[in-house]
DNA sequence: GTTTTTTATAGGACTTGTCATATACTCGTC
DNA sequence: GACGAGTATATGACAAGTCCTATAAAAAAC
């Protein structure tokens, strides 16, 4: 599972709590290519302390709930070696949005039209967002783990981002395009 | 829920069996943007059926086995108008390799640029698979529904699919360079 | 001065998706 | 003639992921 990977991985920088797990790697740090519920992270942990992957330690706190700070084992260390030992699997993509303009052809060329703005504007604010992350001068996960390695590396998988949010944005003009050039008529009432 | 409508979405076409769903449609003509396991479709269908939104029948065979043949009703075509009508939610992107790329900051720079060339091999092998699959001259929707404008809309999502591979490789090559270039040395012993 | 946000963990219920396996008959291949 | 591939449906067992709720206290916002 990759959550777990992900997670060992995290804690090898240092050990963290599922609160800093949650806030800032995931949705800080990688949050752009992936996401982890809540609720998973802190049953995932559970999970790794009972295979002894990570060992645990209470860390109370005044005023504030005890946190409960994750430490990984040497057996974690190589578990997470391994992962990162072997070739990584390239996802089939799934993608809603295709999957919902691919039926859009029973609706009218306005409605595709619109349909295809909207999504239009939705990647626009995602690159935006993006690039405000790539040029920000704090760079979160070097603030993590302190280590210019890992800022240059997070820079590249940041770029991934930017390169197919880019081209989905190209598409979807070039889709605009063509619809607005005029699609085949439905030959039948649609839906 | 997207499976569900993209079921009701085929069966507006004409009534199919579960096994036309998983082969001809989930398979051969939104493989590239949509996958779909098997059990994951005849368990789908046997909710609709219960909803009320589809209608099954048997269809005896000799020598094969029975064909369950499922039909969309009236009440089946309003869910699936109203799905359509809604506009679509893009999805944040989840990916597995880049997830391994962020954490291979602990591996020398040899096996980050492996990495990379392994899937940039894999990139561009469904990068051929795609432009087979839109040269194709037997369009496999078409062959489907018979209709000209569902072929048109299933070029435009393809599209999709080629703009992001192409993306995608691009990046990995600017990868492959700025890795070549050299990357910041690990200042601990990694992972 | 009340409400909201932040910090912090955790369980219940649920949906979605995957893997393996079972049944059963036909047709083509080695 | 055995063996695998194709046609066809279906279940059991899981894994993975989401949503909602509960608890608890400080700090910040209104």
């Amino acid at each position: 599972m990759a959550l777990e990977h992900a997670i060992l991985g995290f804690l090898s920088a240092g050990p963290m709590t599922g609160y800093d797990l949650k806030t800032r790697c995931f949705d800080d740090a990688v949050g752009h290519f992936w996401t982890a519920d809540q609720a998973q992270v802190y049953r995932t942990l559970d999970k790794l302390d009972q295979r002894g992957l990570t060992r645990s330690r209470l860390v109370p706190q005044r005023g504030k709930p005890d946190r409960k700070l994750y430490t990984i084992t040497p057996k974690g260390r190589r578990v997470l070696a391994e992962w990162l030992r072997q070739p990584a699997d390239i996802a089939p993509s799934r993608d809603p949005f295709l999957l919902h303009l691919f039926f859009s052809s029973a609706l009218p060329d306005a409605a595709v039209l619109e349909l295809l703005g909207h999504a239009r504007d939705g990647y626009q604010r995602r690159l935006e967002h993006l690039r405000a992350d790539v040029a920000g001068d704090i760079d979160q996960w070097i603030s993590v783990t302190g280590r210019q390695r890992d800022g240059e590396i997070r820079r590249l998988a940041l770029g991934a981002g930017l390169a197919v949010t880019r081209g989905t944005i190209d598409w979807l003009d070039d889709c605009i395009e063509v619809v607005r050039g005029g699609l085949p008529p439905a030959q039948d009432g649609g839906v």
